[in-house]
DNA sequence: AGCACGCCGACT
DNA sequence: GTCGGCGTGCTC
């Protein structure tokens, strides 16, 4: 009787064995039903297995083989594993986040094209010969023989709902496209000669895998350079996967893709998707019928079958890794898949990460810059305002308010950025020294006057603004510090007549609003932007000129090591967005600090030499990409049972100690308190990558072994972004 | 994670 | 006498 080996979704490090009477090796990588515990489970058979991982007696049978759907195929088992592997996390869980949600179900999703690309049929074209009298079912014929194939949904939303496709679709003048040519683009641009150049590189890198790291700044034109690489992988025949950061995946990319390309299919994956949609798009990339997955960090995970370039933009960009679950990058994990697939990878940024800039100057990337000598000349002018010397009033310094003012006076556009959400990130009695504590987490809650709310940024909890002291009584309480409500408030003081419009996530919570407040800017519609870091990402607004920054000397000297590194990718990228070639910028940095050489490079829009400083810095203090760390968090109601978790860890670490390998004491995390429950941690750290996973595998197993009480939960974090 | 089993307090 | 608290142990 055979035996198969299933990952199942529960939080444990193993998979579990079933007999499963008519089962065969083509059954690996299918959905399974199997009884577990006293219920049922879906899960997805790994391998056929001769002997079982405990007494054949307690095995029990599969209760059915889910096979309306192809079986996932071998390289993304063996990917699924690889995270398993490399993040110490459970099989099952991992398979849990990798697969949608649907496909787990397996309830009857099928692999239609839900969407299918139509084309003008002869039969079509001969009634357009004839010239029947004129009817919309007509029009569509006549679109589509003048424009070539288009997607139902295109048609139906341009030709007055679906009647008139569903005609022409029972006449038979339109029909379904016969033979796919997904490289035929429209509208391809000639690529400038920095393009060209990357292009021919890239070409001549071959098929098989290369790292490229494809270096320039905004306005560069590397999307230009994604899409015409995409084009030479659809040509022959080849499948491609566009990862894109969270925020970035604007209707305004996909849109692009989708025009560029109006035969190929397009799957974009996201998470404000529907199961379905999502499941379907997964089956679609699985069954080789899409030739574009597009999608954020979850997307790596889809099953390519024809896979032959995976591009990864913004590669910097914080979102690609996973922080909560099962920890992982899909930067990094994109560049496992096309080393293993043996495809070209390319990672795109104006400000690459320095792990990223590290290989490169090691030669495991190729960097190539697309520095465009026009583009240069746009940049904006940097300036430092020097704060001890222009004092502050209400946080915004003479300097910026007079530069403000010009710019109103001139009819274009400024943004004041900011990365702190709400009025005042702290409520205070000055009598009594009471200060707006949140009860669930070691954080203030933080003043957001517009909503008339006290909020915590961390567990969401909100209450009333108090009027007076809860403590004391003193109706003298103050808000102090600045968060975006309260510059805005500021700004509305100092220009009155100005339109004023704020950006962060409490004014911009669904994409819809995003889509309607860009085109607002776009359209000139406010003078003045108040916005935090969702600003700095991918959009251009032609009127800006003038970015003031204000209170970045909080991310100089934070404890966390790559706050710098993200404070210059975060005023880079927002300084990108002021000024055009006809229109030059400027970027007004507050600070006490300008002597910062950190704001040096800025000035001279070096991030090379950033990079260099920084990354001398890190190896200085052995501190990653010069060291591999992983962290060991633990959370419980209270922080004496977190830190005996973890007193504990040490204990079996000593027992597998290796003299490359450093094991630092534990430590309550920074933010103790999150949520009612208290965390502490412990890094664990070498030089040698192979040390520190040989070390955390036979420790993960000795974890799972200690005895822990049911309100203690613990995780490793591998190649920790937080620490 | 679920969901059992398993022993000690306040209730029909 | 029982209903039910959540402590610990297992799931192929």
């Amino acid at each position: 009787m055979p035996i198969v080996r299933v990952a199942l979704p529960v939080p444990l490090p193993q998979a579990f064995d079933y007999v499963a009477e008519n089962a065969s090796t083509g059954d690996v990588g299918r959905c399974v039903r199997v009884p577990f515990g006293r219920g049922f489970h879906n899960g997805v058979i790994l391998e056929i297995v001769t002997e079982a991982s405990v007494e054949s007696h307690r095995l029990r049978p599969v209760d059915a083989i889910l096979d309306d759907v192809q079986p996932l195929p071998p390289d993304w088992l063996e990917m699924v594993a690889f995270v398993a592997r490399y993040y110490h996390a459970p099989i099952g869980e991992v398979i849990h986040l990798a697969l949608p949600p649907g496909l787990r179900r397996a309830d009857g999703i099928d692999d239609r094209d839900a969407d299918p690309l139509l084309e003008a049929t002869g039969s079509g074209r001969e009634a357009l010969a004839v010239g029947h009298r004129a009817r919309k079912a007509l029009a569509a014929v006549s679109w589509l023989a003048t424009h070539g194939p288009a997607r139902r949904s295109i048609l139906r939303a341009q030709f007055d709902g679906p009647g008139p496709i569903t005609d022409a679709l029972r006449r038979g003048w339109i029909g379904p496209l016969a033979e796919r040519d997904p490289a035929r683009v429209s509208d391809e641009r000639e690529p400038t000669t920095g393009q060209a150049a990357a292009l021919r590189a890239i070409d001549e890198g071959g098929q098989g895998y290369r790292s490229w790291l494809l270096h320039g700044v905004t306005g560069s034109g590397k999307t230009e350079v994604y899409l015409q690489l995409a084009r030479r992988q659809l040509a022959r025949g080849a499948q491609v996967l566009f990862l894109v950061p969270e925020i970035a995946l604007t209707p305004q990319l996909e849109s692009r893709v989708r025009s560029r390309f109006p035969a190929a299919s397009v799957v974009a994956l996201h998470s404000a998707q529907s199961d379905g949609v999502r499941s379907t798009g997964f089956i679609q990339a699985m069954s080789g019928a899409a030739d574009i997955v597009l999608g954020t960090r979850l997307a790596v995970f889809t099953p390519m079958p024809r896979l032959g370039l995976i591009l990864v933009d913004e590669e910097h960009d914080p979102s690609y890794a996973q922080l909560e679950g099962v920890r992982y990058s899909a930067r990094d994990l994109a560049v496992w898949r096309a080393r293993q697939r043996d495809v070209p990878l390319v990672l795109g940024s104006a400000t690459p990460s320095l792990e990223s800039w590290q290989h490169a100057l090691d030669g495991r990337y190729t960097r190539l810059a697309l520095d465009e000598r026009a583009l240069a000349a746009s940049l904006p002018a940097v300036r430092r305002i020097d704060t001890r010397l222009d004092k502050l009033d209400q946080g915004l310094s003479p300097q910026l308010v007079e530069a403000i003012r010009k710019r109103l006076a001139r009819a274009e556009q400024t943004l004041v950025f900011l990365n702190r959400r709400g009025y005042a990130p702290v409520l205070s009695c000055t009598a009594c020294g009471w200060v707006s504590a949140c009860d669930h987490c070691s954080a203030n809650r933080v003043v957001h006057l517009a909503e008339g709310r006290m909020r915590c940024h961390h567990c969401g909890a909100d209450g009333p603004i108090p009027r007076a002291c809860p403590k004391c009584g003193n109706q003298d309480i103050h808000a102090f510090g600045r968060g975006t409500q309260r510059i805005e408030e500021r700004l509305g003081e100092l220009f009155p007549a100005a339109r004023i419009l704020r950006i962060d996530r409490d004014a911009v919570r669904t994409r819809p609003q995003w889509e309607t407040l860009l085109a607002r800017i776009a359209a000139g519609e406010a003078d003045i932007l108040v916005g935090t870091q969702m600003m700095a990402k991918g959009h251009d607004f032609p009127r800006l000129t003038l970015v003031g920054v204000i209170g970045a000397d909080a991310s100089l000297h934070a404890a966390d090591f790559r706050a710098p590194e993200r404070l210059f990718q975060q005023l880079m990228q927002v300084g990108g967005r002021a000024g055009r070639a006809e229109l030059p910028g400027e970027v007004l940095v507050q600070t006490e600090f300008p002597d910062h050489p950190l704001f040096a490079c800025l000035v001279r829009h070096d991030y090379p030499r950033f990079c260099a400083l920084a990354l001398d810095e890190r190896r200085r203090a052995g501190f990653p990409p010069f060291a591999y760390q992983a962290m060991l968090r633990a959370d419980a109601p209270t922080l004496p049972e977190a830190l005996a978790f973890l007193g504990r860890a040490v204990e079996e670490a000593q027992a597998l100690a290796h003299p490359a390998l450093q094991l630092y004491d534990p430590v309550p995390m920074r933010l103790v308190r999150l949520a009612r429950r208290e965390r502490a941690q412990l890094l664990v750290e070498s030089l040698q990558r192979g040390v520190l996973q040989a070390f955390l595998k036979q420790w993960v197993a000795a974890l799972y072994r200690l005895p822990a009480s049911r309100e203690l939960r613990w995780r490793i974090d591998v190649d920790p972004m937080e620490v």
